[in-house]
RNA sequence: CGGGGUGUAGCGUAGCCCGGUAUCGCGCUUGGUUUGGGACCAAGAGGUCGUAGGUUCGAAUCCUGCCACCCCGACCA
């Protein structure tokens, strides 16, 4: 294994894969197209999990959990929702195994044939809206606001870790509401707070919009997105809000008595983010040394390592940190003091680099005699030595000053990479580069689809904040009247 | 599903054309010396050469079937 990674510049997917792999983050597994996610991958997902709950729940939701199997019937009973996801849903015939009568292992009893075959989950709108209607009869019942954690299955053709995985880990929230502007206002804020989450926890800047038709999640109205720009230049969909309209209720025949003393059906929505969302994380700050970790997010915010010699000198400077170690926890810092002796500093400097540790503190003899520490921080490479007094205090302001330092970084390379283009001469010309392109649509399906055929490029959004502008379709040349951000896409 | 490629130790590989029981590096184990940017020395352990068959005195090597994976395309909320 050679020591470094394959840089961004020569080759940004082998980049990505390798990083994945050496950072120890996920693998793949027996399975094809399922991750291995090892345990400081894992520990990233948790992170995300635990902010991500809070704010549902802050925002009045309840985790509750739906079963992994959906009978076949009730994935039909939503025409466009069936037609989204059935080419790619793994399929249980078959509950019962025996012995190979000719020897050779075990192989599926054909006896034990299922009735109706059972769908591993693509989503849960089904199951989900079926149970809905055994709990709800009134006005009175609503609005229900309900999240599940769970994992999925989507088997798609071509996967790579995190991004696209034909097993993977999700949030999905699934909500009904009394009237049609309630359901709208939901779907609008939990797009919000997915925003929110992207911005202040992965530092990651994302566009807010609404997805055109052609792209809309099979059963909704209207799907809300926000995309965020990987150092590639290519969009990476980070997370979707969905307003369902009625469309599950009639399918499920969910309805409700309201204020008026009226049947009527529910308002839907749902909303889900991913472990893709950890694919993201890397794309956005990550650099050719390994991992960059916006601290809000990383497992290990801080990591020191002791330079000496001899157990004594060992023993002098454990004496000096884990005072330091304390204190930070006592903070809510998470510190990790590495006094293993099976690496050479050199080597735990590489690899705390490698797996974005935001800062490191190296102390040895030197800094004993002088009263000193080396900080370094990932996220610039510069290395300080400070007074060990106060060092605390440092930290702390260093921790956000990174969070604050990569999200600026990332707005940058987004704002420098995102063009208005006013021709189809110059969309052709400026796609090949990446980046986002505002320009103008004429609102079609055809054109779009064209669009994509022609140039690989499809519309991430409509952004919410799109100004009223009069122009031209760069394709058709027909009226539009507001641009819309295209790019290439993972 | 089309086109191309690859399967050899935990990982990465040499050997294959031209048949003689497998090379090197990383990692691992033990001991010692080291430690301010991926340490060094010594001694070790580790292999159904993807799989099934065929040719042969003899197969990692030649032939055939199968399987898996990778890349390109198709596909992809």
């Amino acid at each position: 294994m050679s020591k470094s990674l394959p840089s961004r510049a020569d080759n940004y997917s082998e980049w990505y894969n390798e990083l994945v792999k050496r950072a120890d983050l996920a693998e793949n597994s027996a399975v094809r197209g399922c991750m291995i996610i090892k345990p400081y991958g894992y520990s990233i997902w948790e992170k995300m999990q635990r902010a991500l709950d809070d704010m549902f729940k802050e925002t009045g939701h309840s985790n509750a959990y739906f079963p992994l199997f959906i009978p076949k019937s009730f994935l039909s009973k939503e025409a466009s929702h069936v037609e989204g996801f059935a080419k790619e849903c793994a399929v249980v015939t078959h509950y019962r195994l025996k012995n190979d009568p000719n020897g050779g292992g075990v192989i599926v009893d054909p006896d034990a044939k299922l009735e109706e075959e059972l769908i591993v989950r693509p989503t849960s709108e089904t199951v989900i809206w079926s149970s809905y209607k055994n709990w709800i009869q009134s006005y009175r019942d609503l609005p229900l606001l309900i999240n599940q954690w769970a994992n999925v299955v989507r088997w798609e053709m071509r996967t790579r870790l995190f991004l696209r995985t034909a097993e993977f880990l999700w949030q999905e929230g699934h909500t009904a509401h009394a009237t049609k502007q309630e359901a709208i206002e939901e779907t609008e804020q939990m797009l919000e707070v997915y925003a929110e989450f992207a911005e202040t926890f992965m530092a990651m800047p994302v566009l807010k919009g609404i997805k055109t038709a052609n792209e809309r999640f099979a059963g909704a109205d209207e799907t809300y997105c926000i995309e965020a720009m990987m150092q590639d230049g290519k969009a990476l969909q980070a997370g979707t809000s969905h307003f369902l309209g009625q469309n599950f209720a009639k399918a499920f025949d969910v309805k409700f008595v309201n204020k008026e003393n009226q049947l009527d059906y529910v308002w839907g929505t749902s909303w889900g983010v991913s472990t893709r969302l950890v694919g993201a994380l890397i794309m956005a700050h990550s650099d050719d040394q390994g991992l960059v970790l916006p601290p809000k997010l990383a497992p290990i915010q801080v990591v020191i390592v002791p330079i000496y010699k001899g157990d004594e000198q060992l023993e002098n400077i454990k004496a000096r940190i884990n005072p330091l170690v304390k204190a930070l926890k006592k903070r809510g810092v998470s510190v990790k003091f590495d006094f293993t002796d099976n690496q050479s500093p050199g080597f735990k400097f590489a690899e705390y680099e490698l797996k974005g540790v935001p800062i490191r503190l190296a102390i040895g003899n030197r800094d004993m005699e002088n009263g000193t520490i080396e900080l370094a921080r990932r996220d610039t490479r510069e290395k300080t030595s400070m007074p060990f007094e106060g060092i605390e205090d440092v930290i702390v302001d260093t921790l956000e000053d990174i969070q604050r330092n990569i999200y600026q970084k990332a707005f940058d390379f987004r704002a420098a990479n995102t063009f208005e283009v006013n021709s189809w001469d110059e969309f052709t010309a400026k796609i090949e580069d990446g980046g986002f392109l505002s320009a103008h649509w004429d609102g079609s399906s055809e054109t779009e689809e064209k669009i994509k055929e022609l140039t690989k490029a499809t519309i991430r959004c409509i952004p919410l904040d799109a100004k009223e502008e009069a122009g031209k379709c760069i394709l058709t040349g027909a009226p539009s009247s507001r641009r819309v951000i295209f790019a290439r896409a993972y």
